[in-house]
DNA sequence: ATGAGACATATTTTCGAAAATACTTAAAAT
DNA sequence: ATTTTAAGTATTTTCGAAAATATGTCTCAT
């Protein structure tokens, strides 16, 4: 089906309406809205060529994951960005990856040591390759998305397991927002290698202090270049 | 506005579409709407008097909450109960209760006192009423709601307690399986006096334990005498 | 000058029909 | 007899207009 320029195209999910949230929640992450802009239905009708319906769809699905706030009656905007909400998601996200690290290190099989090798193979070559920035770098965005879940993938909770996706969405808004700030990159390669050879040495205790070491340092970092822009709480 | 009788009126939230997922929330929970039943448009716009879009919202709200499943492009059905999902929320729960607990009882204040010794005596009020087969009782329903939402309010983190609450629901439809099929209700109570002594008196550790060993009971209880409706994982 | 009330505007929320997609039944060919 | 194809039916998904609600502005009385 060749559909016209205008004309809104699935390139994601199955349905529409998922795909605009995908892609809405992409732009929220990336900073591209910014935090408390409101999002108001003509704007975005223009720019995503859905309609008011799917888009309302879509904005729900946004504001169960914490991305987007709704204020019945008056609209719908990007959730806001404070250093009370950083401390809260830093909290929430220890206390359940930790535990998802622990059960996955006893459960996890060859399959699962394999995607936790493989993905952080790929991680590294892509430092390799773009040693400056590489934190802006898309690519290395989504190797760095993979490694984390590989780690985790074999804990068998479906529930922890979703909510933590969603976690690590809302705090890859302020990863982004520090990166924007930051002097110089800092450099994960030796942590993510340590974690690495932790989980698969089956070391469930130091996995599991490196994981949440590695959490609330980039957590810290977070507060200390983005404090700027980040409202106060 | 007197709306006419087939015409959705607006009870609960401020739009009708967060209203409407509240009634279906609340059908679903009492296993009116069973589970794996599917959820046809048409029949529910009969029921509920909304609109295919302001249902869909509703649903799509349901879906984030882990209440409903959507097949994509073949539509949305109620969230089938089996024993690994079971297993799954009562150790979601377990975890994320527990931390709550604690920093409830580090942080809790005056009013926080109160909260709970108050809703712990509505509960308990309610049980002396009605002594026989009060897990039935909506009332008492949402009174034990409140008291267990109570313990864990003084604990400062929105992100955790809106999961909770989240699993909470998803937890008191497996209540009400049991209920249906068990011989004679358990008493509760003294483990819900226990609990209340032990977050007063300040002593973390063994309210944690209490609370832990609560949630475990209750799914045993649950898997124990509800299987027979649990279709298989 | 200031505040209240009413009109006008902007925005969200809801609706039911139209388009798209999946499922079912039946007929035909191998 | 079994599989394939095709048409018809059922259901979901998307749309843009109409209704409902909030916001902003202007007038008028005090």
């Amino acid at each position: 089906m060749t559909t016209t320029a205008l004309k809104a195209r699935k390139e994601f999910g199955k349905t529409l309406a998922s795909d605009i949230a995908h892609r809405l929640r992409n732009e929220i992450v990336t900073c591209q809205l910014k935090p408390n802009e409101s999002l108001k239905f003509d704007a975005l009708r223009l720019s995503f060529g859905a309609s008011f319906t799917t888009l309302r769809e879509a904005l729900t699905l946004l504001v169960s994951e914490g991305l987007v706030v709704a204020e019945e009656q008056r609209g719908y905007k990007v959730a806001p960005v404070t250093l009370e909400d950083l401390h809260d998601l830093t909290h929430a996200r220890i206390l359940i990856e930790v535990d998802l690290m622990r059960r996955s290190i006893e459960k996890g099989d060859d399959d699962w040591e394999i995607r936790v090798i493989s993905s952080l193979h790929r991680l590294a070559r892509i430092e390799e390759r773009a040693p400056e920035d590489y934190a802006s770098n898309t690519e290395w965005k989504a190797a760095h998305r993979q490694f984390h879940e590989a780690l985790v993938s074999a804990s068998g909770s479906p529930t922890l397991l979703a909510v933590r996706n969603s976690l690590f969405d809302r705090a890859e808004r302020y990863r982004n927002l520090s990166a924007m700030f930051r002097p110089h990159p800092r450099d994960k390669a030796g942590e993510h290698r340590a974690l690495m050879q932790a989980a698969i040495g089956r070391n469930a205790d130091q996995a599991c202090a490196l994981i949440a070491s590695h959490i609330q340092t980039t957590s810290n970092n977070v507060a200390k270049y983005a404090s700027g822009v980040i409202s106060a709480g």
